[in-house]
DNA sequence: GGATGTGAAGTAGTTCACAGCC
DNA sequence: GGCTGTGAACTACTTCACATCC
């Protein structure tokens, strides 16, 4: 009780999407042999104002020295303790189409603490397949034990995957397909849609306005919270 | 000037990431045979609340009819509208592994305006073939006209590529490459980055707050807006 | 009756500006 | 001197509640 323990309040969700942004660029500053970083440059790289910068890892505790900037190491360490990544997380991904394998062979995707459980199809030609050093399963046979589901099929299976993998006891779902899904109350969905992404690059093209270069700037995917019932 | 032309005026980020949905939703009515939807049903679909989306329809001006909902057409083609999907957009896919064959032969990426105009490769032995109907050009060659470039390389290359797209005039960019880039000022740049989101699922499961599921959510990319210089 | 569209209120997130510490 | 961390102001978005119109 003496040692102050880390407190990982809650986060708001814009931070919580730009933490893992700031922890990338820790680590690529750590393989760069920096030590140091302020605000301001990670702000720049990020495409963020330094000032959220600064708000969002005054949330993770007191880790910047006044004056100074950040330790790197020390952002990147608490970063990841704050993003839950000392935990480990096993990952199914079912549908191995190019999609599947682009997550599975990514040297990016599956880092932190996520880990590759299993893989899951319903193509008697891609099952039974090695791919990223796992044996392509049968949907039909039981879902390994897992934390979080991806999604990967066609939108007119998505559903019918989800249940499968909710009746698993997996509660956490990264879901590409374009179809919105159903899950019981206390199950995490997230969407990743493709088509939605290009449409808003489509609008602020046709607007002039909205996220121009110069800087930086990246979007995220943010959850929109639902009331229960 | 008598007809009142539609006014597409700002609309928020929030709203636009959330348009494409509705359209989906919309699309999907109309080929049920299915008529009108009321702001209850989209809602429970989309995963928001009826309130926000009758705010964000109202923002592309008077489409539904008090005490009957809306035309699912019209919600269809309004939409479309204030998205610029009367307009073409041409997409050139840079990097065809994976990513890059998973977002071509998608049903459901290239879609409302945007059509593919050239697939570039710097690998000899992609570079020839016919994927999506297209075959695999040399970066060396020189990038044909187009609006929007697609970012499907490794981290390390993605900045070299986004020089090479904006010298070609493409003001539009969709980074799919878990890399910042920097664009000179007028140019769009819409990261996708599949890791944050799995981080971000993960942050979620680990502390039991957030996106839960039950109804529906989606989550979206949003852009940060930049200020110049 | 029923669902839209919208002022008004509420909430969340960002930016300003500066005190505090190195 | 410089940069963090943060109250205070501001802006943006969402939700409430209801007048409005079919």
């Amino acid at each position: 009780m003496a040692t102050p323990r880390l407190r990982p309040r809650k986060l708001s969700e814009p931070t919580i999407a730009r933490l893992p942004v700031y922890q990338r660029i820790a680590e690529s500053w750590m393989q760069r042999g920096q030590n140091r970083i302020d605000s301001r440059q990670i702000a720049e790289l990020a495409g963020v104002t330094a000032t959220t910068v600064r708000r969002d890892l005054a949330g993770l505790g007191t880790l910047g020295t006044r004056g100074a900037g950040y330790e790197v190491s020390v952002l990147n360490d608490r970063i990841g303790e704050a993003l839950g990544h000392d935990r480990k997380y096993d990952v199914v991904v079912v549908g191995i189409g190019n999609l599947g394998r682009a997550l599975v062979n990514s040297s990016n995707f599956l880092i932190r603490g996520a880990q590759l459980a299993a893989l899951y199809d319903v193509d008697p030609e891609i099952i039974g397949t090695e791919v990223a050093g796992h044996v392509v399963r049968s949907l039909t046979e039981p879902i390994v034990p897992a934390t979080v589901g991806v999604i990967c099929v066609p939108p007119a299976a998505a559903q019918e995957v989800a249940d499968l993998l909710v009746k698993a006891n997996i509660h956490g779902l990264l879901n590409f397909a374009p179809q919105v899904i159903t899950t019981p109350l206390g199950t995490a969905v997230h969407y990743v849609d493709f088509s939605i992404e290009l449409q808003i690059l489509m609008y602020h093209l046709n607007n002039g306005t909205g996220p121009l270069g110069g800087g930086l700037l990246h979007s995220l995917g943010l959850a929109n919270p639902l009331r229960g019932s």
